[in-house]
RNA sequence: CCGGAUGUGGUGAAAUUGGUAGACACGUCAGACUUAGGAUCUGAUGCCGCAAGGUGUGGGGGUUCGAGUCCCUCCAUCCGGACCA
């Protein structure tokens, strides 16, 4: 009998469901394990090799745990709101419904193929109304909710508004300071009307809108996260982004900023995902200092505010820096600078974002206003310059430049005496940012170390009341709203500049149906087009891609649940995700609104945990392996690689499913793209056309892809499952290469032969296992286990491997070995782990087998112990090393090599000894 | 510039706390069975060398009886953040 893998998939495959035996109850009494991946966003091109290979680690992982003993929560579902769809609507005009309902059903196909076990009856898809109803509904709990900084967690705005009621916002100060009504007492809000009223509780929602700079794509029409923002160009096309202000949603993410920051010790997340986190959200401690404005009359004394992590460099300042947008400017510049300040401003504005980011180039403009340093009296120069950011800190700096090199540059351009408040430290050349150096030209902070007076300074100036200790982020609050259609509406309606929640029975408001995508006027979203939504003045902005999948973990737990998001006690029995795999991608986007949403509900009791993900893993990307063809300039000719030197060409993709390695397939070329290169002729080296080759990102545009369904077809998909983990660690990016392949098919074969002779029939037996193949099964078990627990996936697969080479070279059919061998494969091969088993009259399901127990007995060396003497009788003089933890030897174990050699007269020198083992005989 | 990661044969990669480097697989070579094989099996395969032997985990230095693993330094590649005071 043959090894017919794609008969055996398709049975067990079929079995698998009309039993329902991935269906996952919510069963408490048993020990849960949640196995989750990052949904998918359902593209149109389908699915590549690259997807899977995470989907494949936490499948074997969850069929691991459940052999364990868990019950294991392993959904899948789809992220399918976003821009894409809508892109792709705008094109041909297909409701992104229509195509988004298309692409699941391939995506859902193509999974299937793989043979995972994923419960689908649990299966959320963002677009869904019966879903987005509760992303609108938890976005009604953002916004109606604050962030109580006194007991630091987000609390009901009725809180707020009774405190108003009662004693004004002293003991709840305004989170945004810019707002021009920063304090209010009782009686002030009680005379305030509605409109003011709102707009004040407005400031202080975790879900508010606001007017703000926002990054606008004039391409797409859409405004911009910072994440969807690299290098100035959209992440997605790659489109010019500029800064425009429009009225925008906001998550207040940055009132977290702490509790993303501490919660970050609770989880297992890799140290660079941990600190890709903590650089984005950009903690600083420091200090904001107030310098006064030198001749300003003291009644209406111009401060200048600045911040900064060196308090301790105060006498080193030697002048000030303000951003150009500063809002001082204007009323320090001294009449003599005002022309060239008002140029400089004007240049300033004349270069994009871009510009400033790529030419940094040291340009800046004294102001003629001199500013005192408020700890020495020291007049300093003000100075204008683009380095400073207006939208960090206080927009304005003291410069060091002793100990910050843009400020060195800076002072060296123009010509602005330093200084040198380090000693030998400084050089004369380059700036020190040292916090190492004893302290000179510092007056009575002569001779102190910088760290220790840091602290002096600020509590001096506290004091005085001329600054205070202050804490930065870097992190702003999140653009929570995009003028585009293909999202969840908002539940919001407008009346007189005052927003309104609809109530929870209106949910969920369903996104109209529309015959056209075009952008509204004025930067707004086509929702704005429908005149039965305008007319309901409800919100024509939509959320963004991240809302729905900001929660969708919780919505596994309990999907059909038509009162609540998810039932309490549901979530409490799930609780975190225990392992999380996932591409970095996603490392400060979703992660972290994630892990804010999941603060919210945590705070508002809705659920037991605030971190929704105890380990992560982030599965590396797969690549594309391109091929080349050269094609001599101007002709019909393509020449092979190693020879193209010799010709003027030009390199062509070539698709890789026509290339076997290197070699080209010249009669498939010839009929690829329809004959297009029907007439070409090639110049072969050694009778082979061979292809030039270039590492990609995997793209159709490329020919690089490899579907993985033409794979499961001509390997089968247990093949499929266990090469995409062969290739190497889960975490490692590598191009594809099929050419592997092979191997692990064969190894398949070779585990099929070990229960079927292809003249002879079954090979397996009841007999007796001897000591021999007992070892192999239980060292398979102790390393496969090992490495499933620890993911180390790649590394199990060869353990496979090995043991079934030495049963083979054992010529073990025993039913003894065989059986628990099956059970260990059946997270990595399902389907002829479970053929298999079947046939060996196994009870039930392989899913539920009980998971082989290792014991050591059975691995243990057989060696015989011979016991030497030291302090006796010794034939020499021998030389212990003993490793630290080791304080005497009792005796010593000779392995029979050593033996021979002594008793042939060559007797050890030194033995060396760890661990209570011999490690080495130096003879 | 800052931060993180990686660097091991022709290739993908192994090597739990420092303990025989290169497991396992691809590829290659030789052979067996075959009408044939892209099936299967056996053997060889880090490099130099006919061999004995030498050498070997990016380069250099160090700690140690012993270093792919720990420390210092330099180089290369990848990823992330970048005028954040």
């Amino acid at each position: 009998m043959e090894y017919k893998f794609t008969d055996i998939e398709k049975k067990w495959q079929e079995f698998w469901k009309t039993n329902q035996l991935y269906k996952v109850p919510n069963d408490f009494s048993k020990p849960k394990c949640y196995v989750l991946d990052m949904f998918p966003y359902p593209s149109g091109a389908g699915l590549h090799v690259g997807h899977p290979l995470g989907y494949i680690a936490s499948d074997i992982y969850s069929r691991y745990k459940r052999l364990k003993g868990f019950n294991v929560l392993h959904p899948m579902g789809f992220d399918s709101f976003g821009l894409p769809a809508e892109q792709y609507a705008l094109d041909t005009g297909q409701h992104p419904a229509v195509t988004t309902k298309k692409n699941i059903a391939t995506f859902k196909a193509q999974l299937d193929n793989i043979g995972f076990s994923y419960d689908w009856d649990r299966e959320v898809q963002t677009s869904d109304p019966s879903y987005y109803r509760w992303t609108q509904w938890i976005f009604l709990q953002l916004y109606n909710s604050f962030y109580n900084r006194k007991t630091n967690k987000a609390e009901s705005i009725k809180i707020l508004e009774n405190a108003f009621e009662k004693e004004g916002n002293t003991n709840f100060p305004m989170p945004n300071a810019q707002y021009t009504l920063p304090a209010f007492t009782s009686d002030e809000w009680k005379g305030f009307d509605e409109r003011l009223r709102q707009e004040i509780l407005m400031q202080y929602r975790l879900a508010y809108c606001g007017y703000g700079e926002v990054n606008w794509c004039e391409a797409l029409g859409t405004v911009l996260a910072n994440d969807e923002v690299v290098n100035g160009v959209s992440e997605r096309g790659g489109y010019p982004v500029v800064k425009r202000k429009l009225r925008q949603w906001y998550l207040r993410i940055t009132e977290y900023a702490d509790r993303l920051l501490d919660g970050l010790q609770t989880v297992e997340f890799s140290d660079a995902m941990k600190e890709m986190q903590t650089n984005w959200i950009g903690k600083s401690e420091g200090a904001e200092i107030d310098f006064d404005i030198a001749g300003s009359d003291p009644a209406v004394a111009h401060k200048l505010r600045v911040y900064t992590t060196r308090p301790d460099t105060i006498y080193g300042v030697d002048f000030m820096v303000i951003a150009p947008e500063h809002e001082l400017v204007e009323q320090i510049t001294t009449t003599a600078q005002k022309q060239v300040v008002d140029e400089y401003i004007g240049y300033v504005k004349s270069r994009s974002e871009r510009e400033r980011m790529a030419e940094k180039k040291i340009s800046g403009v004294f102001t003629g206003a001199y500013a005192i340093n408020p700890v020495s009296g020291r007049e300093i120069p003000v100075w204008i310059s683009e380095y400073v950011l207006a939208g960090y800190g206080t927009g304005a700096i003291m410069a060091v430049p002793c100990g910050d090199d843009r400020d060195h540059k800076f002072a060296k351009h123009f010509n602005i005496p330093i200084t040198n408040i380090i000693g030998e430290y400084y050089n004369g050349q380059d700036a020190n940012p040292t916090k190492e150096a004893k302290l000179e030209n510092s007056d009575f902070l002569n001779g102190i170390e910088m760290m220790k007076a840091a602290g002096i300074v600020v509590s001096q100036l506290e004091l005085a009341g001329k600054g205070q200790r202050k804490v930065n982020y870097r992190m702003r609050d999140a653009a929570f709203s995009r003028q585009r259609y293909w999202g969840e509406p908002f539940p919001i309606t407008w009346k007189d500049g005052v927003a309104y929640t609809l109530s929870e029975n209106e949910l969920p408001l369903q996104l109209p149906h529309v015959d056209t995508y075009q952008p509204g006027p004025d930067g707004e979203g086509p929702l704005s087009n429908i005149k039965d939504w305008t007319d309901r003045n409800l919100e024509t902005n939509t959320m963004p891609g991240y809302a729905g999948s900001s929660w969708y973990f919780l919505r596994y737990m309990d999907p059909h649940n038509e009162n609540t998001f998810c039932d309490r006690k549901v979530s409490d029995y799930w609780n975190q995700v225990d392992l999380y795999i996932g591409g970095t991608e996603h490392a400060v986007g979703h992660l972290l609104y994630s892990r804010m949403w999941t603060k919210v509900l945590f705070d508002l009791g809705y659920i037991g945990h605030d971190e929704p993900y105890k380990k992560l893993v982030n599965q590396g990307m797969i690549q594309g392996s391109s091929r080349f063809v050269y094609r001599v300039h101007g002709t019909n000719k393509f020449v092979s690689a190693g020879l193209k030197d010799q010709y003027s060409t030009d390199a062509i993709h070539a698709d890789v499913n026509m290339v076997d390695g290197f070699e080209l397939d010249t009669e498939a070329f010839r009929n690829w793209k329809k004959g297009e290169f029907a007439d070409a002729t090639f110049i072969l080296e050694n009778g082979k056309y061979i292809c030039g080759a270039e590492v990609e990102k995997m793209s159709k545009s490329k020919f690089n892809t490899v579907n993985p369904d033409d794979l499961v077809a001509k390997y089968g998909a247990d093949t499929f499952r266990m090469y995409e983990m062969f290739l190497g660690p889960v975490e490692m990016s590598k191009p594809w290469d099929t050419k592997g392949i092979e191997g692990v098919h064969r190894f398949l074969k070779k585990l099929w032969r070990l229960f079927y002779d292809e003249t002879k029939g079954q090979l397996w037996t009841d007999e007796k296992a001897s000591a021999a193949e007992l070892k192999v099964l239980h060292q398979a078990i102790r390393k496969i286990e090992n490495d499933t627990d620890r993911f180390s996936f790649n590394t199990a697969v060869s353990s496979f491997m090995i043991a079934v080479n030495e049963l083979t070279d054992l010529k073990c059919h025993k039913k003894e070995i065989l059986q628990p061998l099956l059970i260990l494969l059946a997270p990595y091969a399902p389907h002829i782990a479970e053929e298999l088993y079947n046939q060996l009259g196994g009870e039930g399901s392989v899913l539920n087998a009980p998971y082989p127990v290792f014991e050591e007995k059975y691995t243990r060396e057989s060696s015989k112990e011979y016991p030497v003497s030291v302090n006796g009788k010794t034939r020499t003089t021998i030389d212990i090393a003993l490793d630290a933890a080791q304080t005497e030897v009792e005796q010593i174990v000779l392995n029979n090599e050593v033996i021979k050699k002594w008793l042939e007269g060559k007797a050890p020198k030194r033995i060396i000894f760890v661990k209570g083992k011999m490690v080495n005989v130096v003879v």
